[in-house]
DNA sequence: ACCTTACCAGAAAGCGCTTTCTGAAAGCGC
DNA sequence: GCGCTTTCAGAAAGCGCTTTCTGGTAAGGT
């Protein structure tokens, strides 16, 4: 046997290529060597609460009081059976564990369209940094915006008996997958389970996390009326999310305060893509151009950042722009962009919260109503005229 | 009973304030209809197999196999079984599964050092993918960069019997904590666990995802030196890590081939304020001015385009910047960031496709090692007096 | 000294499922 | 028509743990 033999092969199967230029892939192989002192015991598929209960000479049930502490034992046999779970190296079966208690199990499940971005990633290192604080192990689900994805999730975390179930993000704009999630969601609440939501009107009715999206649409309206602007155009998502509906419908609002009317409203991608291609759009359409443009996420602001730039556009002398949610991104770019500020860790701090604090059937739901802030940055400047 | 009533309040605890301004928080309640057509049965705690096989008028092995399509079932029973199934509702339970099956459960465990840093989202996105695809549900774990987190979410994913263990990023300057950390790892991958780990040079050998940090970076050198260039300067991360030691002997190596001694190596924090740090003590820094700066990560070349633009310094007229990993944002910033390009969703797919082939223990780890590609953009380009 | 009370270890009954094992019924060749 | 294999449903044995329930022993009251 060529056991030693440093065998080198190329990678098979290499999906897609590299994002620049192809890139070399190299397998190689190295043999583990057997760490002399680890070797104490025959490696059994898993060490169980009965061997510890024998290697300490006491009964399984002791065994599981002493470790758990779930009621008193003996000083002399607790010592003798913490000392051989940890010679024998056991861990729990946690699975073992939540069939057998009624406490079930301590994970989470946490549902969102994708972790690469940074909307998501914000909001979900909120919920990882509680989840940890409570020793709960997260669930991730990225659906990739494939709704019958969505919906597999949901009852996979409901097999796994997740304690709660969150989901973040605006729904889909098919309402029949709205209903089937519903149907889903549905009978899990009714047995008890925990779900909230961020950002997402439902028509069951679940805990949930709600940026202000309207008002903090208005105010951004204000400001940027103040700063002296009269026409503006929307870079706007998919119409059928509340989300873009609300933030449209608000910054109208804010607009018609002032007497004025939204001239264009251009709908693109939920993406840097479809804010780029968007604004691209708006700049091919005719008649007067925009003084100022507001991209209802910040993820499409920026790409419709990168299209203004490479059409010449200069941001703010030519064109103002300005986006919604904050994410880390739009204070690197320049001009850094003005956004309607959410406070995205503590959005997920809360949801996570939220959900775990009661049964969501319990009759009511809570509504956590999240105020935006303006925030006024370097995107953002008088009108090109004035 | 006041019912009805909506009833407000502030939430009580808020951790931490807004980033940009305090913002308000408001908590609402609202009563939850019950959907007329869903009362269909009582919501016992649980739908179990029992129900579903006597509602089918079956045994419960039948149900089971019928549901799971393990053996033959005459095809009328296996309707029936089907429809009870749906009827009630029923969902399996994932851990009384796992317990009765060899099999083990679906999950694979994930454990990174931030969500929100976006090298680890690129890679956590192609885990989450690659999983996706398999019907496994990942865990995430998210260390906050504390050791004693990590050791701890190791065995809560042993406990959880996840198929595979997945580490990303490099591990603790601390040799203790390694060492506990191999200890813990070490058990679970002799009882045939998978383990896999992305950038990470470990005591113990574990399949390995392992971007070709030296080559990558010897590579940037040489374009930087094709430039012009001729003093640098590195702004280098905590030299305990191998990606911080790597990256820099291989920029060394790139400069020492074309006869050229780097000159100065500033250490800051792995983070964009690290980098923000680095790059103003370099400028505080007496002597002359070095003509490139390489960072060693992208996120940390972020801060320090920031801390080069807040001193006034032009880039890439004064100055060139560079960074390593080419991270979405740097296509954002202006001027866009050169840097080495590494396939961060195809390392997330391949590191989890490497746990799962074969048990870690088998004798022999892989490495599989990732080229990285020089992507020379706009914060390069010749220095100053030429 | 006798009986009650308290304390705590062990036996055993599940938790909800998979999977052998057993056996009945049906299909086949002679 | 008889023994043969083949097909497939049901009974039952766990998977590893928690948690009653039971019972033995020591302490306290009279």
């Amino acid at each position: 046997m060529t056991a030693r033999s440093h065998g080198q092969e190329v990678v098979p199967k290499f999906r897609g290529p590299a994002t620049t230029a192809p890139l070399g892939v190299e397998l190689s192989e190295r043999e583990t060597p057997v760490h002399p002192d680890t070797r104490r015991r025959a490696p059994a598929a898993h060490v169980t609460l009965d061997a510890v209960a024998r290697e300490a000479g006491v009964s399984l049930a002791t065994a599981s009081r002493a470790l758990n502490g779930t009621a008193r034992v003996r000083d002399d046999l607790r010592g003798r059976v913490r000392a051989a779970a940890d010679l024998l190296g056991y861990i729990p079966n946690a699975h073992a564990q939540a069939l057998a208690s009624p406490e079930g199990n301590r994970t989470v499940g946490l549902i969102c369209h994708d972790v690469g971005d940074p909307y998501f990633a914000g909001i979900a290192g909120g919920v990882m940094r509680a989840a940890a604080e409570q020793d709960l192990l997260v669930m991730l689900a990225s659906t990739f915006r494939e709704p019958a994805r969505e919906i597999a999730y949901v009852s996979m975390l409901r097999a796994q008996r997740a304690r709660a179930i969150l989901l973040i993000g605006s729904g889909f704009q098919d309402r029949a997958w709205e209903r089937a999630m519903d149907a889903e969601l549905e009978p899990y609440v009714r047995a008890g389970g925990r779900v909230a939501v961020v950002s997402r009107h439902r028509s069951m009715r679940v805990d949930t996390v709600q940026p202000e999206n309207r008002a903090g649409a208005a105010a951004l309206a204000a400001s940027l009326v103040a700063l002296g602007h009269r026409e503006f155009a929307v870079l706007s998502g998919p119409p059928e999310l509340t989300t873009v509906a609300d933030r449209l419908a608000g910054f109208r609002e804010g607009l018609a305060r002032a007497g004025i009317t939204l001239e264009r409203v251009v709908r693109g991608a939920f993406t840097r893509e479809g804010g780029h291609a968007a604004a691209r759009q708006l700049l091919a359409s005719g008649g007067s151009r925009p003084t100022c443009v507001f991209a209802v996420t910040d993820v499409m602001a920026v790409g419709a950042l990168a299209a203004l730039r490479e059409a010449g556009v200069r941001v703010p002398e030519d064109m103002s722009l300005a986006g919604f949610d904050d994410i880390p991104v739009v204070r690197e770019v320049s001009p850094p962009l003005t956004t309607v500020a959410l406070p995205l860790t503590e959005m997920g701090e809360q949801v996570i919260a939220l959900a775990l604090r009661t049964p969501s059937g319990a009759g009511r739901s809570r509504v956590l109503r999240i105020e935006g802030n303006v925030v006024l940055r370097g995107s953002t400047g008088a009108p090109p005229g004035s």
